[in-house]
DNA sequence: CCTACCGATCGGTAGG
DNA sequence: CCTACCGATCGGTAGG
């Protein structure tokens, strides 16, 4: 669980008696505090992590640098925000697609979920996939050892697709990231005016796993 | 031609008489200035362009910073030289390629091409595809036209591909660009001495162009 | 949530 | 190709 998620458990709880607690903040705080991170991931992506300033991320939010500490602890905390963010994303549902049996339907369900989640957000991928430079300390590892958990999910459905006789033999390996790269990269070409995410997703399944013969 | 193509104009040209020309750099200067981009372009992919200092870059190649300026004009003017290098080397042959006449024959010497040019240097790529933020004013632009040039061939080739049956029917811009990915995520993940470009161009064809029927 | 400010980093230059 | 240095930017804090 992310602290995205953790901070934000008090929403919709009922209304307490007495002093406001102030260890669970309230609704409005994490709603604020989740359009910090929206608004950050774009500033990023258009500027890059170090060029990108928290005056300009305050300034899309009308409010001066210093409220910004309010709700994040560094510029660094804000970027960890993004990747937990990205990351939760990509987990959130992976599972139970993992747990359909038939290998054809796991693989599609797969690529359709990567492809379609990227696709909803691209400048929170865009910093995610780019700025990983930015990350310090622990976060680095943390943030890969997820990825490699992800990355996991996608190796065996390869594989047992490739039993299957639905993909070519190949190093699974490098076709689960293969497969993960022609999913992504919509992120760096995608106009969400003009490009629906569904009939993206669509066509990524469909040039890989062209009708059974 | 990039201006570090019509720098290196003069290499291997006759041994002149009198004094030198200060205007056709020596050999060893245009040698040291690749250097000075390689090595940039590897600081640029760990750290970020505005995380990597012109100090590391230097201290790489046991130089002090201001050593740089007489190679390069300024940091942004390095930034420049590796992405006219990296668009250079994408443009290199894909003319020749695009005059095979042959549809899926075609497509897939694109492919290919694509694959092996990101692989063969992931940190050129990676700084050409990452961090386009650091580029100023008509750099910018000039880029994204280059850019758009290489999408094109692929998009005539993709249209192609589909009137011959070789590719489903799409849209052929959406999926130029996610043949284009497929085959450039490999920047991402690419580990110089476990995968061979080769290889994996070989891979990319085999996914996207399965056996005729 | 704000105004005012400090301190470190780093691109770039002077001058040799 | 170097040493020494300047100047701007920007993350972060004090204090309210």
């Amino acid at each position: 669980m992310s602290s995205e998620q953790r901070a934000s458990t008090s929403a919709g709880a009922a209304r307490k008696r007495g002093r406001p607690r102030h260890e669970q903040p309230s609704q409005e705080y994490e709603t604020k505090r989740r359009e910090v991170v929206s608004v950050a991931s774009e500033v990023f992506r258009m500027q890059g992590y170090d060029a990108g300033t928290l005056d300009e991320v305050a300034a899309a939010m009308n409010l001066r640098k210093a409220s910004l500490y309010y709700y994040v602890k560094s510029k660094a905390d804000l970027l960890r925000l993004i990747f937990d963010r990205a990351i939760d994303r990509s987990l959130e549902q992976i599972e139970e697609y993992s747990a359909i049996e038939d290998p054809r339907n796991r693989l599609e369900a797969l690529i359709r979920h990567q492809a379609r989640t990227v696709a909803n957000d691209p400048a929170l991928f865009a910093v995610f996939f780019d700025h990983r430079a930015g990350l310090e300390g622990d976060d680095v590892a943390d943030i890969a050892a997820k990825e490699r958990r992800y990355l996991r999910y996608f190796i065996v459905a390869v594989e047992d697709a490739m039993d299957a006789n639905v993909l070519p033999k190949a190093d699974p390996r490098m076709v689960a990231a293969t497969l993960i790269g022609m999913s992504s990269w919509v992120y760096k070409w995608m106009d969400p005016v003009r490009d629906d995410p569904v009939v993206f997703a669509d066509l990524c399944v469909q040039l890989i796993l062209r009708p059974r013969d």
